[in-house]
DNA sequence: GAGATTAACGGAACTTCCTCCACTTACTGT
DNA sequence: ACAGTAAGTGGAGGAAGTTCCGTTAATCTC
């Protein structure tokens, strides 16, 4: 289990921006990033994430496995990065992107828009994401994108429903959301039209006005 | 990973009643069952989930660590089965106990208790139920307990607003339980009458009559 | 440019989960 | 009783994640 503040990504992070740490990366760490980050990508693409072993990343990187660790504090850190660069055109485009899914539409247009994108994401890479959803300290939480994923939520559910328990609501939307639960549904059959429409039918009734 | 059907325990059952099985356990083997069972919930209550290594629980049971695992399947396994005794009191009082949980109560109101009855037992055994919960084959689904409980809801959900989609519904109703969710947001300061709130505030949004 | 500083490196060692399979034992039918 | 057999047992061994710490080298300071 990582202890402290285990560093995270410093080059364009998943999450909101680090605080407190240097500024620049040295040389050769900004170098062995990129080299663990191309062998992950590669072994993933080539033996599937369950190929993905930390020795094997270090192996195929020419580093030292403690290397791998200092880089991405663990397995599920090694997931989070590699998923890191879809991540960021996601958040781009719902933060400054056209409408719905960016700013313009209303806001519940907005969250639907965004649960379905959140949705296609898990679609795409949903073992990627397991992987690093599962480990021992919550990583789903943890890791950054999940604060800019509520913060989000909040924000639009505040402005479609005045009062409501943004805070809560927002876990509650995300929490369908987990890449375990939509690859079991997947394999119990359900089709992803079927889930975005379970969650347009979720989101329709808390903002639907009952005064 | 386990492969097969792994057996599940026999007495008494956390999920369905097992099917195709030999009705009975050999004796040596029902012993065995209770040794690992007694040793692992004393692990538990003296060092915590964190102390209950299988490794551990077979020395202390004295049995070997391939006993261990042909009952139990897998760590998950094993924390499920000391859940056993609670989740059976839980399907007993929200099928056949006095309302609101059981019968009598109207679907909404059974529904509320019934989330709120997952949510206290999440509450009471936080640290076993995210062992349950989380291995690699995402146990919280293929573990019997929550069939019954998505079975319950789909039931309920069907009375209390026909023409749902209730399967998914279910499914999306019992995500933000999960105990990793929950887990994550007392840590976050958000209190358990906060987190029912929510869920009421949730439910009475599907519930709620739009036509 | 030399020396000091400190981040970064590497990989052996440790831990824990889980599998495998040769051996043993409880139950069954005769 | 007793042999046959399916179920159960145990623990060595393999695999993978993670930690630790002595060594190396990038960067900074003078």
């Amino acid at each position: 289990m990582a202890s402290e503040p285990v560093e995270l990504p410093v080059n364009g992070l998943v999450g909101l921006p680090v605080v407190g740490l240097p500024p620049t990366e040295r040389a050769d760490a900004a170098r062995n990033r990129r080299k663990i980050l191309d062998a992950a990508a590669h072994i993933v693409a080539t033996a599937g994430v369950d190929g993905l072993s930390m020795e094997e990343v270090a192996q195929r990187a020419g580093v030292g496995i403690g290397t791998v660790y200092r880089r991405f504090g663990d397995r599920a850190g090694l997931a989070y990065a590699l998923l890191d660069e879809r991540e960021r055109e996601l958040q781009t485009a719902f933060l400054s992107g056209p409408p719905p899914l960016g700013p313009g539409a209303d806001p519940v247009a907005r969250i639907k828009a965004f649960l379905h994108a959140l949705h296609d994401r898990v679609e795409a890479q949903p073992d990627l994401l397991v992987v690093a959803e599962m480990n021992s300290t919550h990583a789903r939480y943890t890791g950054g994108a999940y604060a800019v994923h509520h913060t989000h939520l909040v924000t639009l559910l505040n402005q479609a429903k005045p009062g409501c328990d943004a805070h809560y609501l927002a876990d509650a939307l995300l929490a369908p959301l987990a890449a375990s639960t939509i690859t079991y549904q997947r394999q119990r059959g359900m089709s992803p039209t079927r889930i975005k429409s379970g969650l347009d039918e979720l989101l329709d009734g808390i903002t639907t006005r009952t005064t």
